[in-house]
DNA sequence: CTGTTAGCGCCTTCAG
DNA sequence: CTGAAGGCGCTAACAG
C-alpha cells in the first residue's frame, strides 16, 4: 500500500496523493481531491513510509539517546524528559545501552549514525569516548547530557555534580563529622570527578580527615558499592570514619549492605549519604540522605537542545547545568 | 560519503563497492579490489546508510519495543533481555513508552509500523489495545510479551502470574493469616488479573476472609498503592486485614509510607508482599517479601521469538511462560 | 569477478 | 491546482 497505489486506486498522480496527505502542503491541492485521498487512505488502509520519507528529504525523525545502564533508575526520568521534548516535533528517541563500556559506546554510536539521526544525545560518557564523540560531532548533531566531558567544546547538558559534592560534605561536616570516606564511582566519569572534587574541597576546607580508597567503584553500581565497602571495613575496620559519602544510591545501598552483615550500624556507627534520591530510596532501611538530581529537567533541556542543534548544526547551544537539592534523611545523624 | 564517492575515488563501480563491503557478500569479490574497498571505505571515513539500505531491503534490522513506564524498575531487565536476543542478529531495539496510557499505545504502534520495524514487541498491552494490537499483528510481525491478552491468538511470552499469586497467598496462609486484602493493579492489565486471580482461587480454597476494595490502581504505581492503602484504612481501619498482598513493589512501597504515617507496624500489625522482587526492595523498612520476576528471561526469549517471527511471518512460535518466584522475607510474619 | 540496469517509496522541482 | 520526471543511497538480478 504505497501512494502509487491510492493514486491508480483514484486516477490521479503520486506527487498530488503525496501533497493531500502532507498537512504543509495540502492548501496546495483543491479541497475535494483532499477529501477523496484522504478518504482513499483510509480506506485502502495506507500508512506512510518514513524510511523513504527520510532517505528522500535526509531526515529520519528520530534521535538517537545513548545511555551506559537503563537498570539505574535514576535514567528513567531522563529519558521521559527527553521523549517530551520531542514529542512536540513529531520526533522519537532511539535509546540504547552501553552497559557502560567505552567499546560499546562506540559501535552504538557508529550504528546510531549509520541510521542516520538526526541528532544524538550522549547521555553515557566516559572520558574515554571523547574523541570519539567529536568526531561524531562533526557529522551530526551531538550533544553530551548527564555525564559530562569537561575538556570538550562540545555542548552539554549537566547537572552540577560539584555543587552537589560540596553540599553533602557540607550536611556531613555540619554534623560534626570529621573523619569522612567517599565511596567513589568511576574515575573516567564526568559525574563522579565532579562530585568528588566538590566534596573533597569542601572537607578540605573544613579541615575535615578524608579517609581515600585506593580504588573507585568500576561501575556506579551496587555490587561496587558493597566491594568498595567491604574494602573499607578491610582497612579501616579497627577505626571507621564516622560518615561515608557514596557517589549515587545504588553503591550507598550496596554499603548498607555490607555493613549491616558485619554488624556496623546506620546511622548509629555510621552516617550514609547517596546521590540521586532514587524513588523508594526514603523507604530503606534507614531513608537514604541524598542529593537529588533532577532527571526530567536534565532530559527536557537535552530533548529541547538537540532540536535546536538540528535546526541550526552550526550553531553553539549554551548548554545548562542543572542545581542540586539536599534530601535529609535518617542516614545521617550529629555524630 | 556514498558508495557511489568511493567507487569513483577508485575507479570502480558502486555495485562492486557495496560487495565488498557486505561481508555475506564480499566473497564474490577479488581480494585485492576487496582490500582497496576497504582501505578506501576507511579513508574516506564511509559509514554506510541503513535508511537507503532499509528501503531497498525491505528491512530495517529494528525491532519496536513498547513498554508502559520505563520507571518501572522491573522493565530494565526486560529490555536489557531483549537487546541482547538481538544484538546477536545486528538489530536494535527501538524503546517508546506510552505511560500506560492506551491511546499512546495506538500512536506508538502507528509510529513504530510508519518507520517499517521489522517486528513489534509490545510489553505494555491492556486489554482495550487487544483490536489494535491484533490489526497491527496483520502486517507485521507482533508478539505481546510481559502483559499478556488471554483471549488472544498473538504470539505472547509471559510470565506465569496465576502461579505467581498464588504463590503469595499460600505464603501468607501458611502464616496463620486469614485475613488478607489485595491491592490490586488495573483490571484491565493481564498480569495483574492473573496475579488477582491465582491469589483469589487459593484463598477462597482455604477459605480465608478476603477483603475487596472497590477500586484497583489506576497504574501500578506507589502513589496508586498509597491511595488504595488509604482506602483500606479508612474503609476497614477499626478491623484491618492482618496482611496484605500488593499487586507489585511500587504498590506495596506506597502501602508500607501509609501504615507508616498511621502507625500500623509492619510486620507487627500488617504482614505485606509485593512483587517483581525489585533491585533495592531487600533493603527497605522492612525487607519485602516479594514473588520474583524473571525479567531478563522473559525479554530474552522475547527477543527470540521475534526474531523467529520475522524469519517466518507465518509461523506461529509456542510463545512461553516463566514460572515466579517467592522471596520470603521480613515483611511478611506469622500472625 | 565486475559492470549495467533498475528500482525500493517518497518528495520536490518544473511545467503545464 | 495537477502531472511528469528525477533522484535520495543502496542492492539484487542479469550480463558479460
Amino acid at each position: 500500500m504505497t501512494l502509487k497505489d491510492i493514486a491508480s486506486n483514484l486516477g490521479i498522480d503520486a506527487s498530488t496523493v503525496s501533497r493531500a496527505l502532507d498537512p504543509e502542503k495540502s492548501h496546495l491541492v483543491r479541497e475535494d481531491t483532499a477529501l477523496r485521498v484522504r478518504e482513499a487512505a483510509k480506506r485502502l488502509g495506507y500508512r506512510g513510509d518514513r524510511v523513504a520519507g527520510a532517505l528522500r528529504r535526509g531526515v529520519t525523525g528520530t534521535i538517537g539517546v545513548i545511555v551506559a545502564d537503563l537498570a539505574n533508575p535514576f535514567i528513567a526520568p531522563v529519558i521521559h524528559g527527553i521523549a517530551q521534548s520531542l514529542a512536540k516535533e513529531q520526533m522519537l528517541p532511539m535509546v540504547v545501552e552501553t552497559n557502560d563500556d567505552p567499546a560499546e559506546l562506540e559501535s552504538s554510536v557508529d550504528h546510531l549514525l549509520s541510521r542516520r539521526v538526526d541528532a544524538v544525545i550522549c547521555a553515557g560518557a566516559r572520558f574515554t569516548n571523547q574523541e570519539v564523540l567529536e568526531e561524531a560531532a562533526r557529522h551530526t548533531p551531538l550533544l553530551v547530557a548527564v555525564r559530562g566531558l569537561p575538556n570538550s567544546g562540545l555542548t552539554q547538558v549537566l547537572h552540577d555534580d560539584y555543587s552537589g559534592g560540596a553540599m553533602a560534605a557540607r550536611h556531613l561536616l555540619e554534623l560534626g563529622h570529621t573523619r569522612i570516606a567517599e565511596l567513589r564511582g568511576p574515575a573516567d566519569v564526568g559525574n563522579f570527578v565532579a562530585r568528588h572534587q566538590g566534596f573533597r574541597d569542601e572537607c578540605e576546607h573544613h579541615g575535615a580527615d578524608l579517609i581515600q580508597l585506593p580504588e573507585q567503584g568500576d561501575r556506579p553500581i551496587r555490587e561496587e558499592g558493597e566491594r568498595l565497602a567491604q574494602m573499607l571495613l578491610e582497612r579501616h575496620g579497627g577505626d571507621l570514619p564516622t560518615a561515608i559519602f557514596a557517589h549515587n544510591d545504588l553503591m550507598a545501598v550496596g554499603a548498607l549492605t555490607v555493613l549491616r552483615r558485619s554488624e556496623v550500624s546506620c546511622p548509629t556507627d555510621v552516617s550514609i549519604a547517596g546521590y540521586n534520591d532514587s524513588p523508594m530510596i526514603d523507604q530503606i532501611d534507614p531513608p537514604l540522605t541524598s542529593v537529588a538530581y533532577p532527571g526530567i529537567e536534565i532530559g527536557r533541556a537535552a530533548g529541547a537542545v538537540a532540536l535546536e542543534l538540528i535546526k541550526d548544526p552550526d550553531g553553539c547551544p549554551a548548554g545548562e547545568v542543572f542545581p542540586p537539592q539536599l534530601r535529609v534523611r535518617r542516614s545521617t545523624r550529629r555524630k
